[in-house]
DNA sequence: CATATTTAGTTGCATATTGCAACTATTGAT
DNA sequence: ATCAATAGTTGCAATATGCAACTAAATATG
Protein backbone atom coordinates (compact mmCIF):
# COMPACT_ATOMS: atom_id res chain seq x y z
CA UNK A 1 0.00 0.00 0.00
CA UNK A 2 1.11 3.53 -0.74
CA UNK A 3 -1.03 4.95 2.22
CA UNK A 4 -2.05 8.03 0.38
CA UNK A 5 -6.06 8.31 0.76
CA UNK A 6 -5.27 7.17 4.29
CA UNK A 7 -6.52 10.25 5.98
CA UNK A 8 -9.91 9.53 3.54
CA UNK A 9 -10.57 6.38 6.06
CA UNK A 10 -10.44 8.84 9.18
CA UNK A 11 -9.05 5.84 11.40
CA UNK A 12 -6.92 5.31 13.82
CA UNK A 13 -5.92 2.74 13.25
CA UNK A 14 -4.94 3.30 9.63
CA UNK A 15 -2.97 6.12 11.13
CA UNK A 16 -1.00 3.92 13.31
CA UNK A 17 -0.03 1.17 10.72
CA UNK A 18 1.06 4.37 8.56
CA UNK A 19 3.55 4.20 11.07
CA UNK A 20 4.15 0.80 12.51
CA UNK A 21 2.43 -1.41 9.97
CA UNK A 22 5.29 -1.84 7.44
CA UNK A 23 7.42 -4.53 7.36
CA UNK A 24 9.62 -5.95 10.06
CA UNK A 25 8.22 -2.48 12.06
CA UNK A 26 6.42 -4.45 14.47
CA UNK A 27 9.14 -7.21 15.13
CA UNK A 28 11.99 -4.66 15.50
CA UNK A 29 9.91 -2.87 18.38
CA UNK A 30 9.16 -6.53 19.59
CA UNK A 31 13.32 -6.43 19.49
CA UNK A 32 13.84 -3.55 21.29
CA UNK A 33 11.38 -4.67 24.28
CA UNK A 34 13.50 -7.82 23.97
CA UNK A 35 16.45 -5.39 25.52
CA UNK A 36 18.15 -4.92 21.82
CA UNK A 37 19.12 -1.63 21.49
CA UNK A 38 21.82 -1.73 18.76
CA UNK A 39 21.55 -1.54 14.96
CA UNK A 40 24.08 -5.06 14.13
CA UNK A 41 22.06 -6.58 17.31
CA UNK A 42 18.65 -5.84 15.30
CA UNK A 43 19.67 -7.08 12.21
CA UNK A 44 21.35 -10.49 13.30
CA UNK A 45 18.14 -10.97 15.87
CA UNK A 46 16.00 -10.34 12.72
CA UNK A 47 17.87 -11.13 9.46
CA UNK A 48 16.53 -8.44 8.61
CA UNK A 49 18.27 -6.18 5.39
CA UNK A 50 20.45 -3.82 6.29
CA UNK A 51 18.86 -0.93 4.23
CA UNK A 52 15.53 -1.76 5.52
CA UNK A 53 16.64 -1.22 8.65
CA UNK A 54 17.97 1.96 8.17
CA UNK A 55 15.19 3.14 7.17
CA UNK A 56 12.61 1.36 9.44
CA UNK A 57 14.39 2.71 12.53
CA UNK A 58 15.32 6.40 10.96
CA UNK A 59 10.98 6.11 10.36
CA UNK A 60 10.66 5.11 14.02
CA UNK A 61 12.90 7.52 15.51
CA UNK A 62 11.61 10.51 12.68
CA UNK A 63 7.96 9.40 14.28
CA UNK A 64 9.24 9.17 17.92
CA UNK A 65 8.54 5.71 18.75
CA UNK A 66 12.43 5.25 19.19
CA UNK A 67 15.19 7.91 20.02
CA UNK A 68 18.51 7.53 19.31
CA UNK A 69 21.02 8.57 22.01
CA UNK A 70 24.66 8.20 22.66
CA UNK A 71 25.46 4.89 24.49
CA UNK A 72 27.13 6.59 26.85
CA UNK A 73 27.69 10.30 27.70
CA UNK A 74 29.56 11.80 24.80
CA UNK A 75 29.97 8.84 22.71
CA UNK A 76 29.79 9.35 19.07
CA UNK A 77 28.03 5.82 18.50
CA UNK A 78 24.29 5.88 19.20
CA UNK A 79 21.46 2.81 20.25
CA UNK A 80 17.95 2.81 19.57
CA UNK A 81 15.26 2.90 22.97
CA UNK A 82 11.84 3.31 22.56
CA UNK A 83 10.25 6.61 24.13
CA UNK A 84 7.29 6.51 25.92
CA UNK A 85 5.49 6.90 22.61
CA UNK A 86 6.86 3.26 21.91
CA UNK A 87 6.27 1.41 25.22
CA UNK A 88 2.91 2.71 24.67
CA UNK A 89 2.91 0.07 21.93
CA UNK A 90 2.77 -2.79 25.06
CA UNK A 91 -0.55 -3.51 25.49
CA UNK A 92 -0.68 -3.92 21.46
CA UNK A 93 2.12 -6.03 21.72
CA UNK A 94 1.21 -8.23 24.37
CA UNK A 95 -2.34 -8.81 22.64
CA UNK A 96 -1.02 -9.69 19.39
CA UNK A 97 1.92 -12.38 21.16
CA UNK A 98 -1.20 -13.98 23.08
CA UNK A 99 -3.46 -14.25 20.14
CA UNK A 100 -0.50 -15.72 18.64
CA UNK A 101 0.19 -18.37 20.70
CA UNK A 102 -3.61 -18.95 21.48
CA UNK A 103 -4.40 -19.93 17.43
CA UNK A 104 -0.83 -20.03 16.08
CA UNK A 105 0.45 -23.33 18.14
CA UNK A 106 4.09 -23.16 18.04
CA UNK A 107 5.32 -26.90 18.28
CA UNK A 108 5.38 -26.88 22.10
CA UNK A 109 3.42 -24.12 23.40
CA UNK A 110 4.17 -20.40 24.18
CA UNK A 111 7.89 -19.89 23.27
CA UNK A 112 7.65 -16.41 25.72
CA UNK A 113 5.55 -16.12 28.74
CA UNK A 114 4.99 -13.44 30.42
CA UNK A 115 5.17 -12.39 34.33
CA UNK A 116 4.42 -9.82 36.84
CA UNK A 117 8.21 -8.73 37.52
CA UNK A 118 7.54 -8.80 41.28
CA UNK A 119 5.74 -11.29 41.54
CA UNK A 120 6.22 -14.05 39.17
CA UNK A 121 3.12 -14.84 38.04
CA UNK A 122 1.81 -14.89 35.15
CA UNK A 123 0.08 -12.23 33.87
CA UNK A 124 -3.75 -12.17 32.37
CA UNK A 125 -5.31 -12.29 29.07
CA UNK A 126 -5.55 -8.75 27.63
CA UNK A 127 -9.11 -7.78 27.16
CA UNK A 128 -11.40 -5.39 26.61
CA UNK A 129 -13.12 -4.39 29.60
CA UNK A 130 -15.38 -1.34 30.99
CA UNK A 131 -13.71 1.39 33.58
CA UNK A 132 -15.15 -0.74 36.29
CA UNK A 133 -13.09 -3.72 34.74
CA UNK A 134 -15.84 -5.71 33.68
CA UNK A 135 -14.63 -7.86 30.66
CA UNK A 136 -16.43 -7.14 27.13
CA UNK A 137 -16.75 -9.58 24.32
CA UNK A 138 -16.78 -7.97 20.74
CA UNK A 139 -20.89 -8.15 20.34
CA UNK A 140 -20.80 -6.29 24.45
CA UNK A 141 -18.83 -3.74 22.68
CA UNK A 142 -20.02 -0.78 20.18
CA UNK A 143 -18.51 2.58 18.50
CA UNK A 144 -19.79 5.39 17.96
CA UNK A 145 -18.81 8.47 16.73
CA UNK A 146 -15.86 10.53 18.32
CA UNK A 147 -15.71 14.17 17.96
CA UNK A 148 -13.25 13.78 14.98
CA UNK A 149 -15.27 11.66 12.80
CA UNK A 150 -16.08 12.78 9.53
CA UNK A 151 -19.82 12.64 8.09
CA UNK A 152 -18.62 9.60 6.22
CA UNK A 153 -17.51 7.86 9.79
CA UNK A 154 -20.93 8.94 11.12
CA UNK A 155 -23.09 7.51 8.30
CA UNK A 156 -21.16 4.48 8.29
CA UNK A 157 -21.83 4.03 12.34
CA UNK A 158 -25.10 5.14 12.17
CA UNK A 159 -25.59 2.29 9.36
CA UNK A 160 -23.46 -0.53 11.12
CA UNK A 161 -26.09 0.23 14.06
CA UNK A 162 -29.32 -0.21 12.13
CA UNK A 163 -27.85 -3.83 11.01
CA UNK A 164 -27.10 -4.80 14.38
CA UNK A 165 -30.40 -4.42 15.64
CA UNK A 166 -31.82 -6.57 12.71
CA UNK A 167 -29.00 -9.03 12.97
CA UNK A 168 -28.06 -8.81 16.63
CA UNK A 169 -24.49 -9.81 15.61
CA UNK A 170 -20.87 -8.87 14.22
CA UNK B 1 9.65 -9.59 4.04
CA UNK B 2 9.29 -12.82 2.73
CA UNK B 3 8.87 -14.37 6.24
CA UNK B 4 10.75 -17.10 5.31
CA UNK B 5 13.37 -17.70 8.19
CA UNK B 6 10.44 -16.88 10.49
CA UNK B 7 10.28 -19.66 12.32
CA UNK B 8 13.51 -19.58 13.34
CA UNK B 9 12.51 -16.23 15.53
CA UNK B 10 10.74 -18.28 17.81
CA UNK B 11 8.53 -15.85 18.47
CA UNK B 12 4.10 -15.35 18.20
CA UNK B 13 4.18 -12.41 17.15
CA UNK B 14 6.29 -12.76 14.26
CA UNK B 15 3.46 -16.04 13.56
CA UNK B 16 0.94 -13.80 14.02
CA UNK B 17 2.43 -10.99 11.50
CA UNK B 18 2.82 -14.04 8.74
CA UNK B 19 -0.59 -14.09 8.59
CA UNK B 20 -2.11 -10.31 9.29
CA UNK B 21 0.76 -8.21 9.22
CA UNK B 22 1.07 -7.68 5.08
CA UNK B 23 -0.45 -4.78 3.83
CA UNK B 24 -3.84 -3.43 4.27
CA UNK B 25 -4.57 -7.06 5.84
CA UNK B 26 -5.73 -5.57 9.47
CA UNK B 27 -7.22 -2.61 7.69
CA UNK B 28 -9.95 -5.71 6.13
CA UNK B 29 -10.22 -6.77 9.45
CA UNK B 30 -11.46 -3.25 10.97
CA UNK B 31 -13.55 -3.38 8.05
CA UNK B 32 -15.07 -6.69 9.13
CA UNK B 33 -15.65 -5.30 12.91
CA UNK B 34 -17.38 -2.09 11.20
CA UNK B 35 -19.46 -4.68 9.83
CA UNK B 36 -18.51 -5.10 5.82
CA UNK B 37 -18.90 -8.39 4.55
CA UNK B 38 -18.76 -8.19 0.90
CA UNK B 39 -15.95 -8.30 -1.57
CA UNK B 40 -17.14 -5.21 -3.18
CA UNK B 41 -17.31 -2.98 0.32
CA UNK B 42 -14.39 -4.11 1.12
CA UNK B 43 -12.94 -2.61 -1.87
CA UNK B 44 -14.58 0.51 -2.34
CA UNK B 45 -14.26 1.31 1.71
CA UNK B 46 -10.67 0.96 1.69
CA UNK B 47 -9.67 1.80 -2.23
CA UNK B 48 -7.81 -1.37 -2.15
CA UNK B 49 -6.33 -2.95 -5.54
CA UNK B 50 -9.00 -5.52 -6.30
CA UNK B 51 -6.46 -8.15 -6.92
CA UNK B 52 -4.85 -7.29 -3.81
CA UNK B 53 -8.22 -7.72 -2.13
CA UNK B 54 -8.90 -11.11 -3.51
CA UNK B 55 -5.29 -12.44 -2.52
CA UNK B 56 -6.24 -10.92 1.42
CA UNK B 57 -9.44 -12.48 2.05
CA UNK B 58 -7.99 -15.62 0.17
CA UNK B 59 -5.63 -16.14 2.85
CA UNK B 60 -7.88 -14.68 6.19
CA UNK B 61 -9.71 -17.57 4.43
CA UNK B 62 -7.34 -20.29 4.51
CA UNK B 63 -5.76 -19.45 7.67
CA UNK B 64 -9.54 -19.32 9.46
CA UNK B 65 -9.51 -15.75 10.64
CA UNK B 66 -13.09 -14.86 8.00
CA UNK B 67 -14.91 -17.32 6.79
CA UNK B 68 -16.73 -17.44 3.46
CA UNK B 69 -20.43 -18.26 4.11
CA UNK B 70 -23.73 -18.40 1.65
CA UNK B 71 -25.07 -14.74 1.64
CA UNK B 72 -28.34 -16.42 2.60
CA UNK B 73 -28.94 -19.94 2.72
CA UNK B 74 -28.92 -21.17 -0.94
CA UNK B 75 -27.58 -18.54 -2.50
CA UNK B 76 -24.66 -18.58 -4.54
CA UNK B 77 -22.86 -15.74 -3.58
CA UNK B 78 -20.96 -15.77 -0.25
CA UNK B 79 -19.71 -13.00 2.37
CA UNK B 80 -16.52 -12.48 4.63
CA UNK B 81 -17.30 -13.12 8.28
CA UNK B 82 -15.31 -13.03 11.00
CA UNK B 83 -14.69 -16.62 12.65
CA UNK B 84 -14.16 -16.61 16.51
CA UNK B 85 -10.20 -16.62 15.66
CA UNK B 86 -11.08 -13.43 14.01
CA UNK B 87 -13.38 -11.87 16.77
CA UNK B 88 -10.28 -12.75 19.29
CA UNK B 89 -8.08 -10.02 17.54
CA UNK B 90 -10.70 -7.28 18.76
CA UNK B 91 -8.10 -6.35 21.69
CA UNK B 92 -5.10 -6.08 19.55
CA UNK B 93 -6.96 -3.93 17.71
CA UNK B 94 -8.39 -2.03 19.88
CA UNK B 95 -5.47 -1.71 21.55
CA UNK B 96 -3.70 -0.09 18.33
CA UNK B 97 -6.65 2.22 18.07
CA UNK B 98 -6.11 3.99 21.36
CA UNK B 99 -2.40 3.72 20.81
CA UNK B 100 -3.38 6.20 17.53
CA UNK B 101 -6.06 7.81 19.04
CA UNK B 102 -3.67 9.08 21.84
CA UNK B 103 -0.12 9.44 19.96
CA UNK B 104 -1.58 10.54 16.34
CA UNK B 105 -4.06 13.20 16.98
CA UNK B 106 -6.33 13.22 13.82
CA UNK B 107 -7.23 17.25 13.40
CA UNK B 108 -10.16 16.73 15.84
CA UNK B 109 -9.89 13.99 18.76
CA UNK B 110 -10.89 10.26 17.86
CA UNK B 111 -13.07 9.61 14.69
CA UNK B 112 -14.35 6.23 17.08
CA UNK B 113 -15.35 6.42 20.28
CA UNK B 114 -15.72 2.30 21.79
CA UNK B 115 -18.53 1.83 24.47
CA UNK B 116 -20.02 -0.51 26.38
CA UNK B 117 -23.58 -1.55 24.16
CA UNK B 118 -25.95 -2.31 27.10
CA UNK B 119 -24.36 1.24 28.88
CA UNK B 120 -22.90 3.46 26.56
CA UNK B 121 -20.41 3.95 28.63
CA UNK B 122 -16.70 4.50 27.26
CA UNK B 123 -14.48 1.51 27.36
CA UNK B 124 -11.21 1.51 29.54
CA UNK B 125 -7.86 1.55 28.12
CA UNK B 126 -6.96 -1.57 26.80
CA UNK B 127 -3.63 -2.56 29.20
CA UNK B 128 -1.70 -5.45 30.72
CA UNK B 129 -3.01 -6.96 34.00
CA UNK B 130 -2.31 -9.41 36.44
CA UNK B 131 -5.06 -12.14 36.97
CA UNK B 132 -6.17 -9.69 39.60
CA UNK B 133 -6.74 -6.64 37.37
CA UNK B 134 -3.76 -4.59 38.56
CA UNK B 135 -2.74 -2.77 35.66
CA UNK B 136 1.07 -3.51 35.01
CA UNK B 137 3.38 -0.73 33.57
CA UNK B 138 6.11 -2.28 31.05
CA UNK B 139 8.66 -2.24 34.06
CA UNK B 140 6.95 -4.17 35.76
CA UNK B 141 6.31 -7.11 33.52
CA UNK B 142 9.12 -9.15 32.66
CA UNK B 143 9.37 -12.12 30.26
CA UNK B 144 10.19 -15.52 30.92
CA UNK B 145 11.05 -18.66 28.66
CA UNK B 146 7.37 -20.78 28.01
CA UNK B 147 7.07 -24.28 26.89
CA UNK B 148 8.11 -23.86 23.15
CA UNK B 149 11.18 -21.49 24.05
CA UNK B 150 14.11 -23.07 21.74
CA UNK B 151 17.55 -22.72 23.79
CA UNK B 152 17.96 -19.71 22.01
CA UNK B 153 15.64 -17.73 23.22
CA UNK B 154 16.28 -18.79 26.41
CA UNK B 155 19.55 -17.79 26.24
CA UNK B 156 18.34 -14.02 25.19
CA UNK B 157 15.89 -13.77 27.79
CA UNK B 158 18.53 -15.09 30.23
CA UNK B 159 20.60 -12.14 28.97
CA UNK B 160 18.13 -9.62 29.33
CA UNK B 161 17.04 -10.45 32.89
CA UNK B 162 20.95 -9.81 33.55
CA UNK B 163 20.87 -6.79 31.47
CA UNK B 164 17.78 -5.80 33.35
CA UNK B 165 19.65 -6.17 37.02
CA UNK B 166 22.60 -3.67 35.88
CA UNK B 167 20.22 -1.18 34.47
CA UNK B 168 16.93 -1.14 35.88
CA UNK B 169 14.38 -0.09 32.54
CA UNK B 170 13.72 -1.42 29.21
C1' DC C 1 -38.14 -15.77 -20.31
C1' DA C 2 -34.65 -12.65 -22.31
C1' DT C 3 -31.81 -9.00 -21.31
C1' DA C 4 -29.34 -5.78 -18.39
C1' DT C 5 -26.77 -4.84 -14.41
C1' DT C 6 -24.19 -6.17 -10.27
C1' DT C 7 -20.95 -8.76 -8.20
C1' DA C 8 -16.70 -10.92 -7.60
C1' DG C 9 -13.29 -11.73 -9.26
C1' DT C 10 -8.82 -12.43 -13.08
C1' DT C 11 -5.18 -10.76 -16.14
C1' DG C 12 -1.35 -8.02 -17.83
C1' DC C 13 1.61 -4.50 -17.24
C1' DA C 14 3.75 -0.37 -14.76
C1' DT C 15 5.55 1.09 -10.41
C1' DA C 16 7.22 0.62 -5.75
C1' DT C 17 9.26 -2.12 -2.09
C1' DT C 18 12.36 -5.46 -0.39
C1' DG C 19 16.41 -8.64 -0.40
C1' DC C 20 21.15 -9.33 -1.15
C1' DA C 21 25.86 -8.58 -1.21
C1' DA C 22 29.59 -5.74 -1.73
C1' DC C 23 31.53 -1.42 -0.43
C1' DT C 24 32.74 2.64 2.80
C1' DA C 25 33.68 5.70 6.49
C1' DT C 26 33.98 6.14 11.32
C1' DT C 27 34.76 4.60 15.92
C1' DG C 28 36.80 2.28 19.55
C1' DA C 29 40.19 -1.22 20.95
C1' DT C 30 45.04 -2.93 21.14
C1' DA D 1 49.37 3.64 14.52
C1' DT D 2 47.01 -0.21 13.12
C1' DC D 3 43.09 -3.13 13.02
C1' DA D 4 38.66 -4.99 13.63
C1' DA D 5 33.99 -3.94 14.59
C1' DT D 6 30.11 -0.89 13.81
C1' DA D 7 26.73 1.44 11.26
C1' DG D 8 25.58 2.38 7.70
C1' DT D 9 25.18 3.27 1.85
C1' DT D 10 24.84 1.78 -2.94
C1' DG D 11 23.41 -0.78 -7.02
C1' DC D 12 20.93 -4.33 -8.89
C1' DA D 13 17.77 -8.42 -8.86
C1' DA D 14 13.56 -10.34 -7.16
C1' DT D 15 8.84 -9.54 -5.16
C1' DA D 16 4.80 -7.27 -4.13
C1' DT D 17 1.47 -3.78 -5.12
C1' DG D 18 -1.41 -0.51 -7.92
C1' DC D 19 -4.19 0.25 -11.83
C1' DA D 20 -7.37 -0.46 -15.35
C1' DA D 21 -9.53 -3.28 -18.47
C1' DC D 22 -11.69 -7.65 -19.08
C1' DT D 23 -14.76 -11.81 -17.78
C1' DA D 24 -18.15 -15.01 -16.09
C1' DA D 25 -21.69 -16.00 -13.26
C1' DA D 26 -25.66 -14.40 -10.33
C1' DT D 27 -29.30 -11.60 -9.61
C1' DA D 28 -32.59 -8.05 -10.92
C1' DT D 29 -35.78 -6.05 -14.39
C1' DG D 30 -39.21 -5.71 -17.91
Amino acid sequence: MTRNKLDALNCSIANALDLIGEWWTLLILREAFFGTRRFEDFQQHLGIARNILTARLRKLCDSGVLERVPIKEGAKRHEYRLTQMGRDLQPTLVALTQWGDRWLHQANGAPVKFVERASGEEIADVSVQTKAGRKLEPRDMAMIPGPGATEETRERLRLLRVAWEKHNEI
